[in-house]
DNA sequence: ATAGGCACCTGGTGGC
DNA sequence: TGCCACCAGGTGCCTA
């Protein structure tokens, strides 16, 4: 599910309730997702003020006040919803905890924070704050695709000795990073570039093309607060609306939206994954 | 260094 | 209903 767009309504979902304010109490159901939790989560995180939440990459990073920062990753299939009130001037109920509630933050203002992920790729891990740049999981990490760092001459000096198909390239979160298994497909189309084209032989201004075109297709997707696939759902519960825009993504044997363009989505497999595009208008 | 494949885990869907 | 194969948003790690 979760890809750049996801990850970063997320966040802005969790903002009212988390930043700013202080967990009063951390449930840790089990003892790790991904990988163990920390030692002594819970009461790392207990009585700490969220100063900040950022976001790096598919990665949600909430600063405390004790110095350290807790970075939290979605996997597949993990998502973060608030029940409760965060303005804290009514009296309210929370939901009974539900069968794959691994980890749940209930604020000082009321609002309760529910980390759910049913396949457990998912993580969290505690850091220090001023060195979470050099975190194993963060270090070899891209440039934000939305950020001055990500642009023309830097990618196409990036794929330019590249042997690697340019769908597998735009994956590499080396090379930039967010980008999910959605979201290159749909840049791809819009740039018409085919996913299987080694991205070391594609012209240098159809690699231009491709960042703006990354841009506008996070952005739009942010835009629309999220998309993903079926169940993606935002902070507060309700359904994004990008995957309603998909060009590609999902549409096999659908027609190609390219206008005049007679072609239908093909899908293939590559890397294991699928990859959706038009082979008529794709090259 | 680079590229490709597997593994991790659960649930939903569709066919028989 | 049951069983089974196949598919799913990610990415670390291992092998050539």
């Amino acid at each position: 599910m979760p890809e750049l767009p996801e990850v970063e309504t997320v966040r802005r979902g969790l903002e009212p309730s988390m930043s700013d304010a202080v967990i009063v109490q951390a449930d840790i159901n089990r003892p790790d997702l991904r990988w163990p939790f920390p030692d002594r989560m819970a009461e790392r995180l207990t009585d700490r003020r969220v100063t900040g939440l950022r976001r790096r990459s598919k990665y949600i990073l909430a600063d405390l006040d004790s110095g350290e920062t807790l970075l939290i990753h979605l996997g597949m299939s993990g998502r973060m919803t608030v029940s409760g009130d965060p303005l804290g001037q009514f009296a309210h109920t929370h939901p009974a905890r539900e069968k794959h509630d691994h980890v749940v933050f209930h604020m000082d203002n009321g609002a309760r924070v529910t980390f759910n992920d049913p396949r457990r790729f998912g993580a969290m891990d505690l850091l220090n704050t001023t060195t979470a740049e050099t975190h194993p999981l963060l270090a070899k990490i891209g440039p934000e695709p939305l950020g001055n760092n990500f642009n023309e001459d830097y990618l196409v000096a990036q794929l330019k000795s590249r042997n690697t198909p340019i769908k597998s390239a735009l994956l590499d979160q080396r090379i930039v990073a967010g980008l999910g298994n959605i979201y290159v497909c749909e840049a791809l189309f819009r740039a018409k570039i085919s996913p299987t084209r080694k991205a070391g032989q594609i012209s240098a201004p159809r690699i231009r093309s491709l960042v703006p075109i990354i841009r506008e297709v996070l952005s739009d997707a942010i835009a629309a607060g999220g998309s993903s696939l079926k169940d993606f759902r935002q902070a507060d519960g309700e359904l994004g609306y990008f995957q309603h825009s998909f060009d590609v993504y999902g549409r096999e044997d659908a027609p190609c939206h390219t206008p005049e363009c007679r072609g239908v989505i093909s899908r293939i497999t590559q890397a294991g994954r699928s990859s959706f595009y038009c082979a008529q208008c794709q090259r």
